[in-house]
DNA sequence: CACGAATGGTCTGAGTTCAGACCAATTTAC
DNA sequence: GTAAATTGGTCTGAACTCAGACCATTCGTG
């Protein structure tokens, strides 16, 4: 018997192949780009058949998912040429009373969520920081900074957040990083809606952005993870108080 | 137009919904456990029923997959009490010729997974270093660290490196850091597989791998992070090198 | 030996997903 | 104003996946 060592291996390494069906994915991946600000309120949807390649779907289980999302009310769709799928849903302000629903397994997700982000989201600073950025990604990165700053008070500023995250995940050039940041800025999403957290931080988080920011345009890696550590456990320290 | 600034976005964020077919899946993962030594040669498989409510899979969908495996020569299957499947793949020695049908796709996959792996797995040993071990992980660490050292050249050490780290990932207990490190695994065995890596470097490798178990075990998670990032940079360096 | 338990093997009917062709509405180009 | 292009809307038959019941084989227990 060779690998006996190997006996606690299967035990945590053995998870789900996939999580649910196809539309349902879909409907999920789509809801929380929309809700996350990737699509902001009035700008259209790719078209569906881009769409559809674009998730590996097919056409008639994206439209399902169209369907639901157009039935949730986050998105009206007319036909012709020049028509196509709009966002119509303005960004929620988190409500307290979903904290109530909190499930045990939810929270254990949401604290595994925290120690990931603070993982992956200072690589992805570190990452970004480490490449030679072209002037138009500089420039995203800055504009992309400045509408946190301007952003309305609670719900736009909360998508121009996760706009900023995802920003520099996509500096990152990473496709494995860009996916973890987007997946745990969905699940951050979901607790902010579910534990509204007050104004004083924004301008404690905003300091840190631009700290986050420069060390990127900057080139200086270690700098740039290193201060977004101090975001993520920042932010993390606040909803780790929150949640109980 | 409040949110012209996310146009670059839904660029990078878009992504297939979900890999392939649920069988495809689930061959490619129990193939993989197998081949990185999860599951050691004569070791049996969970059985049928269990296997496919831990894959969230339906028993018929995993028993083609079985069948896939069985096909393939990795494992065999006997009926009745005390029967199952058992893994009969003899762990592979690295091939070059392998390395010359290296797409481009492929290639920029793998180099993307090992600035991923630079991210999540020093993150994961700076997370396992930091949390109270029980005296049965502290062991299971040990163990899978003696492994790598005490295992015949060069496949059986290949599987004994791959349990050595999954095995780190899963003292993290964080769910999202241990998928990220199986799927990185995963791809780095693919690579060795096709860029077989000289004997002399093992030694230098266990010495590192010496150094993260020491800084884990004594409860130091900057250090265990910093070993770790070297013992990636490292690795990374050598396959980048051949991969040229 | 007989029975129960655990395992893989088989079957069925319903729901999901797929690829692709085709229809309908609308705008743009000429 | 007409034609072309682009978009959403609809339909079909095949393939995949599911849940669950039931069968066959083998081992341990009494």
């Amino acid at each position: 018997m060779t690998g006996s060592a190997a006996q606690h291996l299967p035990e945590a390494l053995l998870r789900p192949v996939r999580g649910h069906h196809a539309f349902e994915a879909c409907v999920e991946q789509l809801g929380t780009a929309i809700r996350l600000g990737v699509f902001p309120l009035g700008s259209a949807l790719p078209a569906e058949r881009e769409l559809a390649a674009r998730l590996h779907v097919s056409r008639a289980t994206l439209r399902e998912a169209m369907a639901a999302l157009r039935q949730a009310g986050l998105v009206e769709t007319t036909r012709g040429r020049g028509g196509g799928t709009v966002v119509t849903l303005k960004p929620r302000t988190p409500s307290a009373r979903a904290a109530l629903r909190v499930t045990a397994v939810k929270r254990q997700d949401w604290l595994d969520a925290l120690e990931y982000r603070r993982v992956v989201e200072p690589g992805a600073a570190a990452l970004a920081a480490q490449l030679e950025l072209t002037d138009v990604r500089r420039e995203q990165l800055e504009r992309a900074h400045e509408e946190v700053a301007h952003a309305g008070r609670p719900a736009p500023h909360r998508q121009a957040d996760s706009r900023f995250h995802l920003t520099i995940a996509a500096m990152s050039e990473s496709p494995r990083l860009i996916e973890a940041v987007t997946s745990v800025q969905s699940t951050l999403h979901e607790m902010l809606l579910a534990i509204p957290v007050l104004d004083t931080n924004i301008a404690h988080s905003d300091r840190q952005h631009a700290t986050v920011v420069r060390a990127i345009l900057a080139g200086r890696p270690d700098r740039a993870r290193k201060a977004m550590e101090n975001h993520c456990d920042d932010t993390a320290a606040l909803l780790r108080g929150l949640l109980g």
